[in-house]
DNA sequence: AGTTATGATTAACC
DNA sequence: GGTTAATCATAACT
């Protein structure tokens, strides 16, 4: 009787377990537990262990060029991110443990019911599958927070924007040396890139010296070219400043070639430079201004302001020291960008007063950006440039 | 507080 | 892929 019963009980629960089965027995790959999958992995938390996740975006900068990357706050985001590895793989440990756990249990509880009540193995193993299913659906709950700490501190450390940290003086210094001394053709490669980098990032004061990446590079002279062109005249300060400093320090190769200044007064040298400040500010500068810009229509394209007329006004700001300074160095190659910044600055007050908007020798186009220099200064100055550029200027 | 300076991000562009 | 131009968000200044 009883055998006859239980026997009976299995067909029927055999029947019904079929029909539900078929209808949940898929899984689908849930979209979001994929999502947090690719992007735990993305972020290196659910990569391969220690140094995985970390090392690989390490790996990435390393490889990218610079050696040393920007890992002052880096480094604390490691750590936080490695923090949050660690975490997120114990607990995923315990929750497969406990899943095993309770797995086991469950089927050591049905087996011994099975003596009792009618149980196949295949609803064992669909037992199984739920519990799983839960056990993974608490893991997804766990990779999401785990996802939302990721951002959370991708956010408080990574976004630069949150703290944003000015440059320290002496890398401002130096990334204004460069974009004024190359004011024609602003451009560095990324070899002058990475150098610039290298140099900014080993500042004096290595205490809080912010390490400055190609990037930032890339950024600052985004930034510098735009908002210079975009106000020249708020610039001249600076631009002058730049022009005079750099041109002094080469203007101890240069001392001897400012005697030849055929002009006047070779008696008084300092004296001759005022004279030829004054000059330029008064009478003569549209004399000189013919002589600058034919020299410099050819080497140079030609340069026209965007918003002409009012950008070189402050010819106060052109005072023997500076000027001087830009003649000193002329003869040199690398200061023709500078000198033809000083120079620009006349050209451009000609240009307000003669009305001529060709003669702008800078590298600005009509359009409001630096023409792609055809010839860079880097490359005509060496040639053509240190001996017309002398030669013109010094008289 | 309001303003300016500045580094970073973004979309559009080539 | 690098630039430009606009924009954001914060630092620094008034």
């Amino acid at each position: 009787m009883k055998p006859a019963l239980f026997s009976v009980l299995c067909e029927i629960k055999e029947k019904t377990g079929l029909s539900i089965r078929g209808a949940q027995e898929e899984d689908p790959p849930d979209p979001q537990l994929m999502r947090l999958d690719n992007m735990l992995l993305a972020e290196g938390v659910a990569g391969p262990e220690k140094g995985g996740g970390s090392a690989a975006a390490a790996a990435a900068a390393a490889a990218a060029g610079s050696p040393t990357d920007n890992s002052i706050e880096h480094s604390d985001y490691r750590a936080k991110l490695s923090q949050i590895r660690q975490i997120y793989h114990t607990e995923l440990e315990k929750y497969e443990q406990a899943c095993n756990e309770f797995t086991t249990h469950v089927m050591n509880l049905l087996r011994e019911q099975s003596r009792t009540r009618p149980i196949s193995p295949k609803e064992i193993e669909r037992m199984v599958s739920i519990i799983h299913r839960k056990f993974s659906s608490i893991q997804m709950q766990l990779k999401q927070s785990t996802c939302e700490a990721v951002m959370i501190l991708r956010s408080r450390f990574l976004d630069a924007r949150r703290k944003r940290r000015n440059f320290s003086k002496q890398a401002t210094e130096i990334l204004n040396e460069y974009f004024y001394s190359h004011l024609s053709n602003p451009y560095p490669s990324e070899e002058a890139k990475e150098e610039l980098a290298k140099k900014c990032s080993i500042t004096v004061s290595q205490g809080v010296g912010t390490t400055i990446t190609v990037a930032q590079v890339s950024n600052w002279f985004g930034n510098k070219r735009i908002r210079y062109k975009k106000n020249i005249g708020k610039f001249q300060e600076e631009a002058n400043l730049y022009a005079a400093k750099t041109a002094v320090t080469a203007a101890h190769a240069a001392a001897a070639a400012v005697q030849n200044s055929q002009t006047n007064s070779p008696t008084t040298p300092n004296s001759g430079f005022q004279m030829k400040d004054e000059e330029f500010q008064l009478d003569s500068a549209e004399n000189k201004n013919t002589l600058l810009t034919n020299m410099f229509t050819g080497s140079s394209g030609s340069f026209n302001l965007p918003n002409s007329g009012d950008l070189f006004m402050s010819m106060q700001n052109l005072n023997g020291d500076s000027y001087q300074g830009a003649q000193v160095g002329a003869n040199v190659q690398s200061q023709v960008d500078t000198l033809r910044h000083v120079i620009s600055q006349t050209a451009g007050y000609n240009d307000v007063l003669g009305g001529n908007p060709m003669y702008s020798p800078h590298g600005l186009n009509g359009n409001g950006g630096w023409q792609d220099a055809t010839t860079p200064s880097s490359v005509i100055s060496p040639t053509e440039g240190p001996g017309s550029v002398h030669s013109d200027t010094s008289n």
